[in-house]
DNA sequence: TTTTTATATTGACAAATGTAAACATAGATG
DNA sequence: CATCTATGTTTACATTTGTCAATATAAAAA
């Protein structure tokens, strides 16, 4: 059904936006949201586009539409983050945060912290 | 120069395979390491939009040419870890960890490890 | 009901990307 | 030397992506 390939970034701007309300949302209102300087003939492919994918669903409502993700966020977010994963660490999220570590993106109470909460989990 | 906007697939691959080498690497190895079905000619106009954008630079030894990075995988994967970041976890890198934990990518062993570099890089 | 205003729909087009065939040529081989 | 072979170079083309203008229409306003 849907493929597993990256997103045009400009479809995943709008995604970025579907993503951030649970419900369906009017076409207007994503490009109030937006915010960038789009035309709406300019959106309205790109959500064209997105149905097309399976990523989105479009919802009438009388003669207005609107729409709502498909895909979730969460998937796709691993997804990409499997994939940088793959291409810059070989495949090791522990390298990944010892990159982030090293270059003081991460700090040592982050670090703390995140034990804590996995140790939260592990109990639970 | 050199814009910040990610590179397509295709070539990423090639830069994946010229990052693997701290030396230049000629047309015929890059082709045969990566060995996907890639005609010559295929590859040879990846490398050169590869030049162009000033992503990598051509050699010549006599008649054959080979090619080097000048954009270092490390900053590339900065920039691609940034913006993962920002996409999908708020700019923060403790998400993506927490995240990573969540889903087992990253163990508790992982973080103490981590931990425990940081520590010495403190030290030092 | 006429006009205006949102929204939707379509067709278009330039630029970027993926991929290679065709052609040219310097060395290797017979 | 004549030919083959690997490599380089150029041109080409289909697809995908980014972006709208133009057009149609329903709903709201006058």
């Amino acid at each position: 059904m849907n493929e597993d390939k990256r997103l045009p970034d400009s479809e995943l701007e709008v995604m970025l936006e579907l993503w951030r309300h649970d419900d369906a949302v009017r076409t207007s209102d994503i490009l109030a949201s937006l915010d960038n300087g789009w035309a709406l003939a300019t959106l309205k492919v790109l959500l064209g586009r997105l149905v097309e994918r399976g990523y989105i669903e479009c919802l009438r409502d009388g003669r207005l539409m609107s729409y709502k993700a498909i895909i979730t966020e969460q998937s796709y977010c691993k997804r990409e983050t499997d994939g940088l994963l793959r291409k810059y660490f070989k495949g090791s999220a522990k390298s990944l945060v010892a990159a982030l570590a090293m270059d003081d993106t991460l700090t040592q109470k982050d670090l703390s912290e995140i034990s804590d909460m996995l140790k939260a989990k592990e109990g639970e």
